[in-house]
DNA sequence: GTTGACCTATGTGTTACACATAGGTTTATT
DNA sequence: AATAAACCTATGTGTAACACATAGGTCAAC
């Protein structure tokens, strides 16, 4: 099996399955003939197990590590629920963090919506210079009541 | 002033700083003395420029092209508007994503708290390879009635 | 002038691939 | 067999926004 045909069954790219082979990931066999890689079904299955832990938001590293346990004969589940524990803090931090953007970029485009375009001042963007952002103001007020 | 005091000043680090001159986004001149980067009061303007729009979530490119018309004389506030469009488009993408990501790993957490390690079978990893998203699972579902 | 503390510039590393290039392979055609 | 067209591959480089590591220069004190 060659790199397009494991890519199109498992519905990923050909460079992500190239990635996974470059950092070996997945140990295809250089064929004699022709110096292409060629996949087995050890390495379908393994970029299954690849696909499923990317999805469930392990890096690659870590996905390394598991198998690397798996690898040397040892259950990985250990690692994998601490894995996660720590995975999971980072995505909540993550999504806190873009929560906060949004409502920052919704609170620039309304407040944008109701301002002209600066003219050519001393400013680089009026817009940008002059936008205050409610939740930090909020925030300053209570602090200094 | 050079690199740490700008960086001190403006609450960022000297990597940020030396960064934005590397691309040209800070033009500090070069002490004939020392060969060392000597900011501006401009520079730092600018900086907090930068600054301002990285927290709007505009890009480095973004902010790039915002500059450019600025110093072309012109009123870059029409730019900005569009650019904060799509920027807000891909931010709420983004967080839908994030979003999804975050309930499959609360849901893994949640499944495999129940679970026990797998053995050592055929699996890499059991619980990673058992489990399912309850999400597409509804999805599947319904799609199936 | 020399030590030590402090500062700087610059090259490389990071994440998870995507893209571009160059060239080999296979099938069809002449 | 030669050649062309279509298709495939490997490999190097690029991406975003810096952080880190290295090597070495500067400054004040002794």
């Amino acid at each position: 099996m060659y790199v397009k045909q494991l890519a199109n069954t498992m519905g990923v790219t050909q460079d992500t399955v190239r990635h996974y082979t470059r950092i070996k990931l997945l140990n295809p066999i250089r064929g004699e003939r022709n110096g292409y890689q060629e996949y087995t079904a050890a390495d379908q299955q393994r970029l299954k197990f690849i696909i499923s832990a990317r999805q469930l938001g392990f890096s690659i590293k870590d996905i390394q590590k598991i198998i690397a346990q798996s690898d040397q004969g040892q259950c990985p589940c250990p690692l994998t629920r601490q894995l996660i524990a720590k995975r999971l803090e980072e995505t909540e931090q993550h999504f806190q963090e873009t929560l906060k953007l949004r409502t920052r970029m919704q609170a620039a485009v309304k407040q944008w919506d109701k301002s002209p375009d600066g003219g050519v001042s001393a400013d680089i963007c009026s817009l940008i210079e002059t936008f205050v952002d409610p939740i930090s103001e909020v925030k300053n007020t209570k602090e200094a009541l």
